[in-house]
DNA sequence: TCCATTTGACCACG
DNA sequence: CGTGGTCAAATGGA
């Protein structure tokens, strides 16, 4: 395959969706989601085109350097994200969805006739999206909400990610780990149970990181995840687990103020080739270590262990549909609003 | 048989 | 005492 003309194809795909999305801007104050997801989907083909970029010309001798190069935007943004949201909580959630289109179309109509160098649209997305939940967060603790009591957990890492729409929509998104759901409870004032989930190898490598998975209220098709604790069993020489090279590198240097910033690229990688493997059955076991990265995606798929790049393997298999990103294209507006945990709810 | 999920019960915290 | 988090037995798939 050509990979510029794959490139291309995609940019193409970029300035149909802005288009679409200028004709539906009336819609804005009466379907805000609607149009944050053409967003999302629109940020989403660049932020992939842009890798495809990159990844064909300077990431070629050093794939990693991108990673790094992404992540120290991301970290820059973050700051000053978080330092406008603090100045603007309130305002920043009235204005959020206009701020995040109005960037993603002037980015999306400039990175089509220029360059796409500078892409971190999809970033700034990401730290939106998570700046916001760890203000919420953090306004919640302050006063309603109760600290957890785990406290060995130490800090909490809280993000939002669309669902996978091919399959089970109800299964949590993927995001490069492994994990083992041990609980899922009914919460006081949300319509979806959440699941608790440990990593796989806690025992084995005494690895503490858990997380915590809720569908949104007002949008079923939307993970709120929660991470509690670092994985430590990526740090073992023998560890079967392993991390996407952007979560590696900055899980050693992440402190707690910036570990919000760990997930979203992490987070979009997956989620997007998750929707390669046209989703899976959350019965999938996972089951031994031999399952990794393939054709068949279940809920605990890891990249590490057999690829080592995954933006690679994500680009080929967001070309290597033949419909490019049809896929992410579906299950951004496609609504599959099945609740299968609502029928499996129980008491407590 | 192994391992993941389910789910009722238990427990910690405020 | 209510709620959220975790445990662990039961269950089931490969």
């Amino acid at each position: 395959m050509d990979n510029i003309s794959e490139t291309v194809s995609l940019i193409h795909r970029g300035c149909n969706l802005a288009r679409d999305l200028e004709s539906n801007l009336p819609n804005l104050p009466s379907r805000p989601e609607t149009v944050s997801k053409s967003l999302d989907e629109i940020i989403r083909v660049f932020g992939a085109a842009r890798e495809r970029l990159q990844s064909s010309s300077a990431a070629q001798h050093d794939p990693m350097s991108s990673y790094v190069h992404v992540a120290q935007q991301q970290q820059q943004i973050d700051a000053s994200l978080h330092e406008w949201l603090r100045c603007n909580y309130t305002q920043a959630m009235e204005d959020l969805h206009i701020q995040t289109q109005r960037f993603a179309s002037e980015k999306s109509i400039a990175a089509t006739q220029t360059d796409m160098r500078d892409s971190g649209a999809d970033v700034l997305h990401g730290q939106i999206h998570q700046a916001i939940v760890s203000h919420e967060l953090n306004a919640a603790s302050s006063s309603q909400s109760r600290p957890r009591r785990r406290r060995d957990d130490g800090e909490i890492r809280k993000l939002t990610v669309p669902a996978p729409r091919i399959g089970n929509t109800e299964i949590p998104p993927e995001d490069g780990f492994t994990w083992r759901k041990y609980g899922q409870k009914e919460i006081m004032g949300c319509r979806f149970p959440r699941g608790y989930y440990r990593c796989t190898h806690q025992k084995l490598y005494n690895c503490p990181a858990k997380k915590q998975v809720q569908r949104l209220d007002n949008d079923p098709l939307t993970f709120e995840v929660m991470y509690r604790g670092d994985h430590t069993c990526h740090m073992s020489s023998t560890a079967p687990s392993s991390l996407p090279p952007s979560d590696q590198i900055k899980q050693e240097t992440m402190t707690q103020t910036h570990a919000v910033t760990t997930q979203p690229l992490g987070t979009w990688l997956s989620m997007d080739f998750n929707a390669r493997g046209g989703g899976s059955s959350s019965g999938g076991r996972g089951d031994g270590d031999g399952d990794g990265v393939g054709t068949s995606i279940t809920t605990t798929t890891r990249y590490g262990k057999d690829v080592e790049f995954p933006v690679v393997d994500l680009a080929d298999a967001m070309f290597n549909s033949g419909s490019s990103s049809s896929n992410s294209m579906d299950f951004m507006f496609t609504s599959s609003m099945d609740s299968k945990w609502e029928s499996g709810d129980k008491k407590n």
